[in-house]
DNA sequence: CTGTACGTTCAGAATAATCTAAACGTTCGG
DNA sequence: CCGAACGTTTAGATTATTCTGAACGTACAG
């Protein structure tokens, strides 16, 4: 592999696998494929990576479910050919929908199954504390949905290309922090 | 543990998990902390949770750094208490900053590396190929830099309460897809 | 048909991440 | 000072993830 090449591939593999989204790996072979003007068969892939090619095969199919990769039919040959894909736009909606707002919406829906065991828990209406902490746990519930809302709609506003509104996010600050007590 | 609590710890501990910037066990610890009206000792958390304390220890460390955990001193007891934050808006600006515009600076940066280390290869000016592919590699480099370079500007409007400008990303489609080869 | 050239699947190996318990250092009450 | 109650560090164990090579399925050329 060119020198130039290399340098790349290492730093786009690094920046990959910091990026909680995907591999190191993933990041290399995108990267390999990126300085490329032609497609490569995943036997060259597998070779300049120094990796099997199951190992490339695995991975490679994630990236062509992020946009990330094409797989390119050329003419008079039997194997697979992988380009770049260049829509980095494509590949962001991809990702900011499919998983920053798929983990949201996890949350979401885990305040709903909360709230509902809330609601179905034997708080004995005569207890005062119990009441109490119903009410508690009740309002922080809110306030989580309350800012998770905000942000799902800021992502699907991102994803379409409209304006986000950050006041919405910024101005949800539900409790006053609690007073310091002095310790000693 | 009370069911209501447990089935929030679970849901929140799990997207966490998937989120790529927690890991379960801090997503588990905030869960239960939040829906606490009273700060908590360590011991209490590792008892809950069924975790060691030393676990407990390093995994909370990092969620103060996000600023999703506070430390608070109780009066009278010589036990670390933690507590719940609940300035989302805070944490995100945090997460933002420090995870996703790091990530963005480390390929900017290895973008720069590699366009340095293209223009001092001998790229021995006669062959009429290696111009070809010298070209090429610069005018890639050229689109990915100036695509993330957008996404860093996004992320510091965003942060700051900006409204973000998503054309500049949109319009961001460096290349004609390439043409499809018939196979056979 | 048959054989070969592929890509994929899968069981197990290698590697990395997480977790525990013991040792350690620090603070504070006595 | 001394001792006990803490939180932290660290070495090793456990668990999860990633990777490999062999087995398998499929499509195509002859």
């Amino acid at each position: 592999m060119e020198r130039t090449t290399a340098i790349f591939v290492d730093g786009i593999g690094a920046a990959a696998g910091t990026s909680g989204v995907f591999s190191q790996l993933q990041g290399r072979i995108f990267a390999l494929l990126y300085l490329q003007s032609t497609a490569l068969p995943l036997e060259d892939i597998a070779a300049e990576l120094q990796q099997s090619k199951s190992n490339i095969s695995v991975n490679i199919r994630g990236l062509i479910e992020w946009h990330l990769v094409r797989r390119m039919p050329i003419a008079g040959s039997r194997k697979d050919h992988y380009e770049a894909a260049t829509n980095f736009w494509r590949v962001m909606q991809e990702v900011m929908e499919r998983r920053f707002r798929w983990t949201v919406r996890q949350v979401l829906a885990t305040v709903g199954e909360t709230e509902r065991a809330a609601a179905a828990a034997p708080s004995r209406g005569q207890d005062a504390g119990r009441r109490e902490t119903a009410t508690f746990i009740a309002t922080r519930l809110a306030a989580l949905r309350f800012f998770f809302n905000a942000v799902d709609g800021a992502i699907g506003a991102f994803t379409q290309g409209k304006p986000v509104d950050v006041e919405t996010l910024q101005n949800v600050i539900p409790f006053a922090p609690a007073q310091p007590q002095r310790r000693r």
